[in-house]
DNA sequence: GCGAGATACTTGACTTTGGCAAGTATTCTG
DNA sequence: CAGAATACTTGCCAAAGTCAAGTATCTCGC
């Protein structure tokens, strides 16, 4: 069967074929006599003790059926409920030691039954890229964040700029050795004074990266500012540049200046809606492609810092 | 709720927490009438004509169950039911229009609410997040390949470089700019009658490298060996060297030599076993630890080769 | 070419699951 | 302190699902 394109066609088709492999839609839970929901329940009351009424909204049931549901455990001695001291109407449930005993081998009887499922297929990786899925559901309640460079942050961003531009531009095998020798001289080289390297992450993912270099003592460059794909067009980009030229600023430079191709657009566009301005432009052969390769430039005095800021939106493009 | 450390926890902790997330157990579907094992049964059928057999093995229902879903949905006029011309026992069962006409909205319907549950998730990494999941549980199955370098590996193995030798050896910054200068190097200058690399995948995924580079014109250097932590004891590493020294001999090499550290216990375990021997150590201080140095030699000669393999398994071991 | 066994599906009888609504006892709130 | 809200229980019921036995057809070995 051959899998949608689609995002949320994917992630539906996951659900069909996970539920269906993993035997989550089976009704009578490993052939044990304790039905799926009977053991979402034991493992809730193997979470801590609680009531009736917290443990059934948890587990989206209705609260009568949890009510019988704890009826029969506690006739099979499973738990034990004893009065809130401070509210006499909530019954607090607590797993007894038969209990523990019922649900212990349910527990090793689960492992087992997923291990088996996973067949000769090896957990570790399957369980990163699940903890990486989940960590993505919430990964748009994380906050994206500017850090400084640590180890991996630059293999990362060689990998990035090779693939990326093999994939968008039809770059070769000589791109990849040219970024991996400007990033080793930046880390081995820079003055952290008037230089300085971003990375954008949210949570452990890596979303982009730019880096502010001397050029000259009063010119900044601009290098390696890449958003990878599914991070563009969220402003991700202004932010990254803003505090590029606010560092520039800072440090003191009186202009910065970048190399970028014709073809990135977009890349272009936000240079320009930020005070740059093409200021040279020839046709090359790198990479085993035509380019027109740009120079862009601005000022970056900081007395007008304000008058910069108005400019993020230019009245009249050229 | 912390997670889990071990992977099959993290998979069964994955499965309670994405059925919950997704709604997967909910009885009736969406509120539309239809119940979540119809809605299979829907989807089995619109994937094309099969019978009631097949149909209830593939979802793992009960075939007097699904008997009875199907004469409801055939009284419904949703599928019709003809005879196979080849078996009068089996009946062909096919999504009438009228059944389409149910089915079509009701995926609609389910994308509607799986793009709701994502909340403010970006719905593509978690898809592909899933998508690895899966091609994860089938990668057992796929073969590990040797390739050559392609773009993108460079910057991959700089980045497992740093971050594994960050990780397990507790090295600095400094070590990622080296690591990138050796990958530059060997992609700008390698002669590819004498100097080689292999990057080990299991399908889109990278499980390790090792090169081949030329020390002088009698001696091959081995460098850059490297297997991710998960595809440590399976054998790849000894595939590899032999590789690689199949390849030393093929371009004419005497003999190879290569540099490791004393505290890659098992690496210097897979030299010692491959006929290296220990000729050089010394302590030194780099990447912000002390180390001990080593050089581990071994003779190629062609005609040794059978020699070489019996000490794959040396009978003592110095 | 025929009978034993397998296959594809159906039917009857049944249990389990789980939802709804009305109940009781208690606590909170104005 | 009355009325609303909360925590839980109970009665009633329908839907979901299981099990076993049934019918019609096919397959295979002799």
């Amino acid at each position: 069967m051959t899998r949608p394109t689609d995002s949320i066609d994917r992630i539906r088709s996951f659900n069909r074929d996970w539920t269906a492999r993993m035997g989550l839609l089976t009704r009578s839970y490993l052939g044990s006599g304790v039905s799926l929901t009977e053991v979402r329940v034991l493992h809730e009351l193997a979470q801590g003790e609680t009531g009736a009424r917290a443990l059934a909204a948890r587990l989206g049931l209705d609260e009568g059926y949890v009510s019988r549901i704890l009826a029969r455990f506690e006739r099979n001695g499973w738990i034990a409920r004893r009065a809130a001291p401070f509210d006499s109407r909530r019954r607090i449930l607590k797993l007894t030691q038969t209990g523990q005993a019922v649900w212990r081998p349910l527990v090793e009887k689960s492992r087992a039954d997923v291990a088996a499922r996973l067949g000769a297929a090896d957990p570790e990786p399957v369980a990163r890229a699940l903890d990486q899925a989940l960590a993505q559901l919430d990964a748009g309640l994380l906050p994206v964040e500017l850090r400084d460079l640590a180890p991996g942050d630059a293999g990362w961003l060689i990998q990035q700029h090779a693939e990326l531009y093999a994939a968008e531009e039809g770059f070769d095998h000589t791109f990849e050795p040219l970024v991996a020798e400007i990033l080793a001289g930046f880390i081995r080289d820079h003055d952290p004074a008037c230089e300085r390297a971003w990375i954008a992450t949210q949570g452990a993912e890596r979303l982009g990266s730019i880096f502010c270099v001397r050029d000259d003592a009063s010119t900044a460059k601009l290098r390696l500012f890449l958003l990878v794909p599914q991070a563009r067009g969220l402003g991700l980009g202004k932010r990254m540049l803003g505090e590029c030229l606010d560092f520039a600023r800072a440090a003191g430079y009186r202009r910065m200046r970048l190399w970028t191709h014709e073809s990135h657009r977009a890349a272009c566009a936000l240079y320009a809606a930020h005070g740059f301005a093409l200021t040279d432009s020839r046709a090359v052969h790198s990479f085993g492609r035509d380019l027109v390769e740009q120079t862009w430039e601005r000022a970056l005095w900081a007395s007008c810092n304000r008058a910069a800021r108005a400019l993020s939106h230019p009245p009249v493009p050229p």
